[in-house]
Formats: structure tokens, sequence, C-alpha cells
DNA sequence: AAATTATGGTTTATAATATAAACTAATTTA
DNA sequence: TAAATTAGTTTATATTATAAACCATAATTT
């Protein structure tokens, strides 16, 4: 009936940050971060985890003499959205069925 | 943008459980185990959680020998609930606005 | 040109969480 | 009466989220 919630997804700021990128497609660290509204610290780490699950990929160039990280979904990241998006509305809508 | 989700019920097990009891109004301790898919030591922690945060209510009792959690939800549980859902659901949908 | 501040991050430390494992206490069964 | 079952609680541990501290370079100020 509660199916498992994807652990990667299932935390604030990386759920934001894949939902924010799920449709912007492409963003810089500091979007990210304004959008969001986490410190610089925090969004590096979940933007790591992110990567490491292969549900994000990023980018390191420079852009007006200073460093860029941009960060894109995968197809992987897109689907593991989608899953937990399905899943989750299994604990909030009352259908629990 | 992003609301702040409240910590006590993002978590997986205690959203299936005020889940539950939303629809359910009350239950046993033995029956959200079950419907949860918990054991029996995170079920027990995390209605202490629920507790304390003023979300459920707890009344043990006695039946057939052996001793009944009995669960029900407040008012307070309730308003958290829906809460978390519209948050959540900005999380959710592609009309992040 | 030296010192200071700003930018765009990363790394490290810490506190909070979720979870399982171990335990308790009473009951039932063999 | 010993073993197993029921219905939990408590404790220990591993994982997380987060903030604080740090780093490197660039830009600005004096």
């Amino acid at each position: 009936m509660f199916k498992e919630l994807d652990p990667i997804l299932h935390s604030q700021l990386r759920l934001a940050v894949v939902s924010l990128l799920v449709s912007v497609k492409e963003a810089e660290f500091t979007y990210l971060k304004e959008q969001t509204n986490s410190t610089a610290g925090n969004l590096s780490v979940q933007i790591q985890k992110l990567k490491e699950a292969g549900y994000i990929e990023v980018e390191k160039t420079f852009k007006d003499n200073y460093p860029q990280t941009l960060c894109k979904i995968t197809k992987a990241g897109v689907h593991a959205f989608e899953k937990y998006v399905k899943d989750i509305n299994e604990y909030l809508n009352q259908k629990n069925k």
C-alpha cells in the first residue's frame, strides 16, 4: 500500500532542486541557491548526492571570470521524480486504497 | 516559493501513520504496524513523536489480556497534514509559480 | 600595489533522524 | 514448566541535513 519513498528525493532541498530542474532543464548553482533559499554548503552537498545518484549532470565552467556550476536533469532523474510524485501521492490522498 | 515542509510530517513512517489516521480516525498499534510495514520499534518511536507534536492522541488500554495502544488524530494533526499536502504539492507540480 | 571585500563554491563538524536490534513483560501453547 | 507469541519500549547505530568554517580567485578600495 505505502510504497518506499526514494530516499534521494525524500529530502526537502534535493526535492526542490529536482523540481526546479524538471521544469527549467538547466540551472546555475546561484539560481538554485536563490530559488531554494538554501545555504551554499547545503546545496553543494545535495548537488553532489543528486549527481552520484545519476539524477543530474553537473558541468563546471567559467562565466565572466567566475566559476559556474551548471546543473541539468538526466532521464533517470526525470523518471525518479515522476515515480516519487506517484508514490507520495498515495500518502497524501485520502483514497489510500 | 518552496515552503518549509513540516519536519514532523516529512518522514515516511510518520506521514503514513497520519495519512491512515486522517481517514480511519482511530487505529491500533498493530494495525498501523501492518499497514505501514514498519518494525514495532520504529513505529513506537514515531508514535511518540507524533504525540509530542500534538498531532495524535494515544490511549493505552488492554484488549483480550494484551496491551493495546489506540491512536487517533487531533485537530492539530489534521491541520498539519492538510498544510503539508498543500506545501509539498508545490514541490511536486510543475506549476512552480 | 597592498589590503579588503565579494563571488562561487567545497569541506568539515555537529546535531537531528530514521531505523534496527535488543530488551521487557505478560500470555499462551506444547 | 519451558518455549514461543504478543505487544510493545528502550537503546544503539548509521545516515542525514545543515551550518560553520574554509579556500581560491576576482574585483574593488585606499
